[in-house]
DNA sequence: CAGATTATGCTCAAGGAGAGTATAAATGGC
DNA sequence: GCCATTTATACTCTCCTTGAGCATAATCTG
């Protein structure tokens, strides 16, 4: 993959830098995210000399890992971290790291690579069916716990007041953009299992862990996507070439975690002229069919500067 | 700086990373920025070896070279360029860039260091005072000249229709968040002084030009900022302990480039309690004094998480 | 045909945003 | 002291958006 000749370069500031992609899909109404080593991490590799840019090396380890090619791109957070190596010598290893939107194709997956449901590493951040049982019977007692284990008075109740307006409890609205906060607290609050490993403590929450901060770069992915699909048509990445109305709300539900009031969905999607009749209609379903519908191209343009608007209600 | 022995890396993979902060601040109603040579650069240096953290190398090349501390920082965006340096044999060099806020404090700059209003690098991104004479009489028969450059006529509308939705002009809407959009259309069209560099040319633009890609980071740090402080509190940082609603909406404007209907920009700042009165009055002001406000600590915490409103209006 | 299921059209009320009017409280010049 | 000027502050009004619900249409299954 290299051509150059093996450089060595003598300096302090020498480091090295990771791409790592966060590939998310929609398929059967699941968020589903691109996974390699058994599920445990996501797809990455080193920035190379022969790269020409980052996003062509994060191209080329997903191909390379995956199969699958990368369509839209935007890059997340840059995170550096010599201490999770444990060794203080070694020199410093930075993540670049890319949200990425595809559309599943089938049997394209690498040895090891294969698409995960992206509730199965936070299950607490899926409210279709109203507030998942965990939250109340499991999270927010230990949050509870974790916020009274404070020193002084005042501690306790920040924390706890942290707690409950990340998790939506206590009175709190859920806010489902709010996961890598989240995430965060629940880490410093030694409840998963990456910062048990750091820093010791037991009985992490339900969700499946992830080698490295990899988790961590998810959770970032989904709070950056879910703020995005309301103001930026990037649902498109996502769907097939055509799809009815509701599985584009199915689809903006399982990015949101929650639903959407149907007649307002579609009101406001059609009102936007985001989409334009195919003239066919949905075979095979159930029910009344619906029409079919496609993005209309020429609006893309302009709505990717201007931006789009989507209602998340509460219901 | 450094107290580790010096180290040699042996890797295809080593690269080099910079630091670059936009630090802003509002004084007297002009968004400032800080710069270093003799305006021509941002403060910025790279991420070593004794660097805990990204952001403590970024605070310690800002202190060093500017003598001000930093506040509030965030993460804006991580740049890869091999091509700039012109030596396809130089390693990779990327940097990372910060948004800082903060308040100018007399007399701490360090020797080369000092503060520039941000509109003397972008000069059309000030609509205060409606927009820009050099928006009509320079910029856009430029852009349209581009345009009309382009071989096939399809091309030729598609640029142009791109130049008009981001600098808002045949019919289209001025809006202030685009203003890296605007940045690189211009680069683009080869209408700046970094890019004639590169790809030559001539004519470019009014404005200030930088070093090396930092005026591109300034414009991310721009179009962040004001975007950001639509939604969330961050205008905070940037004032002082105690000021008006008149300051603070001025300082608002200052920002985002245009006006604001002062008494609905009153009603939301009030009607979120984000700020409580002092019980003063300012002082040597002209017209009826205005009573002093100061932020509400309790809400920050809240506030941070949760979001604010800030009205802009057109007029 | 009844019941289930989804599609689609329409209405309504509450709240928010944009814009304007009116009045109050200072200053400086004469 | 009066007036023009400047800023502060209180209300009002209208239009649009948003959340929510009702009603009807078009299918399939048994």
């Amino acid at each position: 993959m290299n051509k150059r000749p093996q450089k060595t370069v003598t300096a302090l500031d020498a480091i090295t830098a990771d791409l790592v992609a966060v590939l998310v899909a929609v398929t059967d109404g699941q968020p589903r995210i691109m996974t390699i080593e058994h599920a445990a991490a996501l797809p990455s590799g080193p920035f190379q000399f022969g790269h020409r840019s980052l996003q062509t090396g994060l191209r080329a380890w997903v191909e390379a890992q995956t199969g699958h090619p990368l369509g839209y791109v935007e890059q997340l957070y840059t995170f550096a971290d010599r201490g999770r190596s444990g060794d203080p010598d070694a020199p410093h290893r930075i993540s670049i790291s890319y949200l990425g939107l595809t559309r599943e194709e089938e049997g394209r997956e690498g040895a090891d690579a294969q698409w995960s449901s992206w509730y199965d590493y936070f299950p607490w951040e899926d409210h279709r069916d109203g507030p998942p049982a965990i939250l109340a019977k499991i999270i927010a007692p230990k949050l509870k716990a974790w916020a009274r284990s404070a020193e002084q008075p005042a501690l306790q109740k920040t924390r706890w007041r942290r707690a409950a307006i990340t998790f939506g409890v206590d009175g709190h609205e859920w806010n489902e953009e709010l996961a890598l906060q989240r995430y965060e607290l629940l880490y410093e609050a030694a409840l998963i299992a990456e910062s048990v490993r750091e820093k010791g403590g037991e009985g992490v929450v339900p969700g499946r862990a992830m080698r490295g901060d990899h988790r961590r770069i998810l959770a970032t992915g989904i709070a950056r996507l879910r703020a995005k699909i309301k103001y930026r048509p990037v649902v498109f990445e996502l769907m097939p070439d055509e799809f009815t109305l509701l599985q584009l709300q199915r689809s903006v539900e399982a990015l949101a975690g929650r639903l959407v009031h149907k007649q307002n969905f579609r009101r406001l999607i059609e009102q936007q002229d985001l989409v334009e009749e195919t003239g066919a209609m949905a075979a095979d379903t159930i029910g009344r069919p619906a029409k079919l519908f496609r993005f209309r191209q020429g609006v893309l343009a302009e709505r990717a500067v201007v931006g789009t608007k989507l209602p998340l209600s509460r219901t």
